[in-house]
DNA sequence: GGTCGCCTGTGAAACTTTGCACAAAGATTA
DNA sequence: TAATCTTTGTGCAAAGTTTCACAGGCGACC
């Protein structure tokens, strides 16, 4: 029986993007059939645990043969909304903010960054990767226009609540926060923490703190969690 | 009774350092004493579990009063050992590599970039705020002057296992990896991965999928975990 | 068509993490 | 000193997540 709302666990989204980038990979590589338990060994993810994963959204996969590649693929990416655009609009124009900007990643993803915003004067108007750097205040208005529903935040912390109630006034229904602070949003808006220094710190509890150096590249560390080739 | 080994839960590390940076702003504020009811209203982290956290590494606090600010600070530091200084090269000296070189944020945190590293023979040898970068393959070499232990990844996908092998072998402990890609390392090493376009595609799931626009400020969605202020 | 081997989807068990509730302990007041 | 208030640390229950294990479906081969 399938389910079709929206209470898988949060582990298993995080999961089912990893799924997703083995099967453009499998798709890329003309593999048109893939069972649980290869995956399975592709991903270092428990056959039982990806069927689980997938049950939450539906039944992909015939018995005695595996998941059609393509039609899973396809089926996860509409999932995940994957299926079709998102704008995004940045806010920070600093180092990490004109890095993302510049991101070459996002040609092959659904993701189009739209507009750039800063509150320094000396940075509005100044172009950055053919985008117009524009005055942060004036993103209620703009997007109006834009139509963006993602914002990214790569503010400095004691700016990041401002600039986030700007963009949930603008329309932002989704908001990635670069910033090292938490940010207060109203619960119809999706946030989610990228926190370089929380995660440098945690590899710092782990350091001098692993099994020890007894080799056998047995990768079963404290990994947070992987990814695809 | 408290426990001493590294048998915390990963939720639990997530959550003292958000700990630990609302702790170094109550010592900025010159606040002395707190209790766990207290950094509840502050952190949004109910104070049962702060307290079960902290119980994993020892008792801090006193009965009728609450904790110490000042020793806390210094005993969640010495727990995740950031009471010391620890070194970190950069492999990948391309948009976001460069911008993470320049972080700020870093002068006040215990992590000094020591090293910038690339394979591109037209950017070996530049300066990079104030790094020269560095022949990817002399790493293992170099770093034995450098003594680095940590290492962040910020190369193309493709390349992220050969140079996370390397950096292994170049005695790095700990690897922040950028790239979407799954690293594999031995069980001594600690690896975490921050992947950009993993956390916008969770955001995307969530679009349209939230409880509706009924206002009210009620922060209680699908965050991801917050930081302090 | 029957048999065999493989694979899915899922209920139930095991394990992990969170939240509750309270005994014990320090402070405060009288 | 006793009564009261506050807060910690923790055993236990609840909730959430992973893992196991198997019934039943599907294809291949004889």
């Amino acid at each position: 029986m399938s389910q079709e709302q929206g209470n898988a666990p949060e582990p298993t989204l995080a999961r089912l993007t990893r799924y997703l980038r083995c099967l453009r990979r499998l798709s890329d590589e003309g593999i048109q059939t893939i069972s649980s338990k290869q995956l399975e060994a592709r991903l270092g993810v428990l056959s039982a645990q990806i069927r689980k994963d997938l049950s939450y959204f539906g039944e992909f996969g015939k018995p005695g043969v595996g998941y059609n590649v393509q039609h899973l693929l396809e089926r996860l990416s509409e999932v995940m909304q994957l299926d079709r655009e998102h704008r995004a609009v940045i806010a920070g124009a600093g180092n990490l903010g004109s890095a993302l900007a510049g991101y070459a990643g996002f040609a092959k993803s659904p993701f189009r960054i739209v507009g750039m915003f800063d509150n320094n004067f000396s940075k509005i108007g100044r172009l950055l990767w053919n985008l117009e750097i524009q005055d942060i205040h004036e993103l209620p208005r703009i997007n109006q226009t834009l139509g963006a529903t993602i914002g990214i935040l790569t503010v400095p912390a004691n700016a990041a609540q401002e600039v986030a109630d700007i963009m949930v006034d603008a329309g932002i229904r989704a908001i990635l926060n670069f910033a090292p602070a938490h940010i207060h949003v109203p619960c119809h808006i999706a946030a989610r923490d990228v926190d370089l220094l929380r995660e440098l710190e945690i590899l710092s509890y782990y350091l001098d703190r692993l099994p020890a150096e007894d080799e056998a590249k047995s990768d079963t560390a404290p990994e947070a969690d992987g990814l695809d080739s």
